[in-house]
DNA sequence: TGGCCACATGTGGTCGGACCATAGTAGGCA
DNA sequence: TGCCTACTATGGTCCGACCACATGTGGCCA
């Protein structure tokens, strides 16, 4: 009988008593009062064991960006779980940007965590946009606001050199006329974000750029439809050199405008 | 024995010829570039493949919230991929928020389609949080970037009745001086987000309750440490009336000042 | 000796089959 | 008629195996 709750691995969760397998019979007699998990927080749903761990030890320093976790095997047997659930709990973390999944061997393989909020985010967006939950035009309003708010702390602070020419390479790369719109735009998200980045926010800059990812296909879409394209990317280059310039010249008040006309402006021509 | 396909063997599994893993290398593309979901797609990852349908599904219409998604089962017979890759997409999607999966049978059990952006931004933040990578500082900072602008906002349409009533019930509710601290603030993040729902953007309220989520275990472990909670709560209360009325006044000025204020000071009392 | 190639190793990815817990539903029995 | 028990379909977990990939390592040949 595996069923049996050994362990005493009883808990009320959601009002109904769950008793769980009691990480049955393989060996784990060494670990078994384990790190702090007795009977006050077992019996979760064996994955959800593995992502509080993670949680914890990210929490707590002993895992940083950059650092290897143990091989999903050693994990199943270090929890006393399938391989299958260690599996589960590595894809939730993965979907959220906390860790990065390549097989092979050697350093750059295994599962290491890495902090990529970015894409994570931006693709739940896309998918809530795409289940007509989250409308374009929501999000083209919010990007507004944010970025408004980042040019204008943007300009009233000093930044670091580096962070102002980035912004200015991409500027300048965008002029290239034989750039195919795709690489255009792409460009020109990163210019926008690397403004941004000027305000020194990271919770909002990772927001914009999630929100920009979420949009990605919506815009590329948009762009490949318009039949004057040419004449367009001129305009946001004369708009994007105007907004530069502002933001270079500590005017918050005229890049926030200037950037909102641009955002409206744009958002207009797709529609 | 389970059949062994050798590398680059073909396999013919309910009808349906399915190319293992490894075929990549020889002749792929050449074989029907059909949209049936029969035919699996070589060179993609087996998960990819359903959920760039659901996508889709999602996209054109197909699918939306409240539809119950196919078993598992069903599903791997359906794209001729085993039921741990169908887990392993339906996982993903469950993670940023878009089905939910309930054991049992009838039509609340199975996978249905959702649309629940906020925990999952929310708990996604939190591990972001966790790693360090994005400070408390700057999701207060958004946080106010956000609540003023969508106060400013508010404050100059029109609303539904229901909607005011909400945040003016969230107020009346407050007030009870028996009121455990956890479920004071609980109430308090409502009463947040039923305000900037006002501003009728549901991006920025989605985002605003995944920042204000995200910061929910540091909030309830800031409050329980304070000495002069009673006071504390007190003062909320007074600053809770104030803004509202500002609200329904329809000055947005002074509504965005106030929650601003309101923000950065209870922020400063759990340094 | 030096460079190259084949194999050993360890990783995540996929597979298929099995069993369990759960929650509705249909059917049997009183 | 009404209650209770099987039945069924669902997701959750487990196991053991194999595959594709990337790296390291050793031996072989020039």
């Amino acid at each position: 009988m595996p069923s049996a709750p050994a362990a005493g691995a009883a808990v009320v969760r959601d009002g109904a008593a769950v008793v769980h397998r009691g990480a049955d019979a393989s060996g784990k007699m060494d670990t078994m009062p384990s790190t702090d998990s007795l009977v006050p927080r077992t019996g979760e749903r064996a994955h959800d064991v593995v992502l509080a761990h993670i949680e914890t030890e990210l929490r707590e320093g002993r895992l940083s960006v950059g650092d290897r976790l143990p091989g999903e095997r050693a994990l199943a047997e270090q929890f006393g779980i399938s391989r299958a659930s260690v599996r589960d709990a590595i894809r939730t973390l993965e979907v959220m940007g906390v860790v990065r999944s390549a097989t092979g061997s050697g350093p750059k393989s295994g599962t290491v965590v890495v902090s990529d909020p970015t894409s994570a985010l931006g693709q739940a967006l896309r998918l809530h946009v795409a289940s007509r939950h989250l409308p374009v035009a929501d999000i083209v309003q919010a990007r507004i606001m944010m970025e408004t708010w980042c040019l204008s702390r943007a300009a009233g602070s000093t930044w670091e050199p580096a962070a102002i020419d980035e912004a200015r390479a991409l500027l300048d790369a965008m002029d290239d006329p034989s750039l195919p719109s795709k690489a255009f735009t792409a460009l020109d998200a990163q210019f926008h974000v690397a403004l941004s980045a000027l305000a020194g926010n990271s919770v909002v800059s990772t927001m914009m750029e999630s929100l920009r990812e979420s949009t990605r296909g919506y815009v590329d879409e948009a762009v490949a439809t318009l039949g004057n394209w040419d004449e367009i990317a001129a305009d946001l280059r004369l708009q994007h050199r105007a907004i530069f310039e502002a933001v270079e010249a500590h005017d918050g008040e005229r890049a926030a405008r200037l950037v909102r006309e641009h955002i409206e402006w744009f958002y207009a021509q797709t529609l």
